[in-house]
This record gives structure tokens, sequence and C-alpha cells, in this order.
DNA sequence: GTTAATTACATGCGTACGCATATAATCGGC
DNA sequence: GCCGATTATATGCGTACGCATGTAATTAAC
């Protein structure tokens, strides 16, 4: 039994190149942080602490902790914790949000700017080395064109039923 | 200074291109991580163990620890101890190599391999459902290709500068 | 205006992780 | 056939993580 008695015939095969997808793109993901992770260009921070750094870095005005939440795959404990020790380390700071007692506004300090900054520059050489070695500029512009799609929210998607 | 000084016009863009080609990847993983972890269907597995099962169960013949390793992004002696887990929790068996005593062979046990397909299933839906919701039949296909590409090592590339 | 519900973040606690290292078995040179 | 090198897995230890829950501030209901 090689094909499935379904309604449509390409209702099995789409199922199952969907998964097949699924599975080579968390093997690249494997292989691919496997690698960067054992890069020499870390300084003492770990992929995640460089990760809320990056993303402190990408936006200038202050962060919350809720908003770095969205980027960093990481419970809110634990990406609370994460930054209470890169304060600790006196690479991030927290001031108080004026119109929100709860939140407490987080941006990188003078030495985790020029750290993030540092780490960025080598670890930046080391992702283009690896993917430039493997895709071509279109299939680079074809990655990050599928992987925005990946990242779309049910929200944004266009509604298959109304 | 929009445009930097380089030999050929076209390195930076290609550097650019290679990283925020990979910083889009990462954002699709960590969204549909996020998604399926969230998803009602573990059964109480994380999604390591899951991913143990899945891979021990793809490989009819028993596996080394070594060999999940390659497969799994975990340390060698976290994996070791996510077997003991999953062994524990009789998922998992481990039997004597005859022809390597160091070694242990790791197979699944009829309530594993029970757990794995039940679970396999519920996920594999929500696998398809994800990516069929946002990628057509020839992106599935393209998504795969260009991961199967980023999953080669180093060794396996053809020689830029023989 | 008071109070319930919600939001934003922190903390206690048990578990899992990575690093360094240990143990045990196989392999290679001679 | 013996011994150093290597391979395969396990363990000690300190740290980081997730879950459940707590605390404080904001919003909403009335």
């Amino acid at each position: 039994m090689t094909t499935a008695p379904v309604s449509r015939a390409s209702s099995r095969g789409r199922t199952r190149l969907a998964n097949d997808a699924w599975e080579a793109a968390l093997g690249a993901h494997t292989a691919l942080m496997r690698r960067f992770t054992e890069d020499d260009v870390w300084a003492g921070l770990s992929m995640r602490d460089y990760d809320v750094l990056y993303t402190l870095a990408k936006c200038d005005a202050p962060q919350r902790l809720g908003d770095l939440g969205r980027h960093v795959l990481l419970s809110q404990p634990g990406l609370s914790r994460l930054v209470d020790r890169l304060v600790d380390r006196g690479l991030v700071a927290r001031c108080a949000d004026p119109s929100d007692a709860r939140a407490a506004h987080l941006s990188l300090t003078d030495e985790g700017r020029a750290i993030q900054r540092r780490v960025g520059r080598a670890h930046g050489a080391s992702v283009a080395a690896a993917l430039t070695a493997r895709l071509s500029d279109e299939e680079l512009v074809l990655l990050e064109s599928l992987s925005r799609k990946l990242s779309l929210t049910d929200d944004d998607l266009p509604e298959e039923t109304p």
C-alpha cells in the first residue's frame, strides 16, 4: 500500500511534505547551532545571553522583559533571571518605567554594547561563512522569505475557509 | 556611509544576506517550537524525549548513544541521562552490544513504541497544519532542499579554492 | 471610588543541563 | 602480547531551566 485511500490525492502528500521539510529544518538548525556554539567567539556569553544583547542593540529604545520574551525561546522566569545575571555582570541596565511602575526598561550599558558589537562581528562572520558556503545568493533570499512566512502568527494568515 | 568600501561590491551584500536569512530562520524556529511545545499532544514527554523516541523508531536497528547524539542538540552527558530517564520510565531498553562491551544498544520497548506512535501522529498533524497553512507544496520542497544543504558538514562541501 | 480581574515581573523549588573528569573497553604501534 | 592512545559511556558538581505561585501595579466593572 504505497498510496493511501484519501479523499484528495494531494492531501496525504502535503502532510508528508510538511513533516519532511520540518525534520530537515530541525536538522539544519541542530547542525548550525552546534557549529556556532563551538565557535571561539563568545567572550564568556552563552548564545542566549548574546541573543538578548543583540535584541537590545537592535532596538534603540529600551525594551521591557515581555518584549524580549517574544524574541527569545525561554520561559518568562527564565528570561527574568537571565537578565538578572546580565545586570549583575554590568552588561544590561534596568531603569524604571515612568508610565508603568510594574515594568522595568532594559537597555545595554556601554560595556554591554561593546561586547555585543565585538561578539556580533565575529559571530556574524561565522554565520556568513557557514551559510554562503552552502547556499547561493538566491537561496539565501529564499530562505529568508520562507522563514518569514513560517514566523507568521495564525492571526496573520489568510483564512482557508471563511 | 551606506555602502562600505570593500573589494568586491557583492561581498558585503552576501554577508548581509546570510545574516538576515539566519536571523529569520532563528525566528521561524522560535515561533514554531513555541507553538508545538504548547500543543497538548506530548503525553508527559518533553520534545527532546520525543526526539529520542522518534530517532529510535526511525532506525529499526538498535542505536548507540553516540548515534543519537548526532541527531539531538544535547551534550553527551545530557543525552546519557535523558536516556537513563527514558529507561527508568520503561520506554527505552538498554541491551549489551556483543561486539563492543563499552557501547549499549538502545531500542524502544513496546510501550515506548506505542507512545512514540501516538504522540508522533498528533504532533505530525500539528506540524503539517502549521506548515501547510504557511507554505505551498513548492515552498515546502524548497525548504527541505535548503535545509539539507545547510545540514552539510564542511567535509561534504565542494572546495572554494582547491 | 472601590474592588475584581488582569498584566508585568519575581521567587521557591525540584529537575535537567553543560563542563570537567572518571571509568572501562577497544585499537594501534612495536 | 603489551602499553599508550582513543573511543564510548557514566558521574560529580555547579548552574540554569520550567512550573507553580507570589507580589505589586494597572485596568475594568459597577
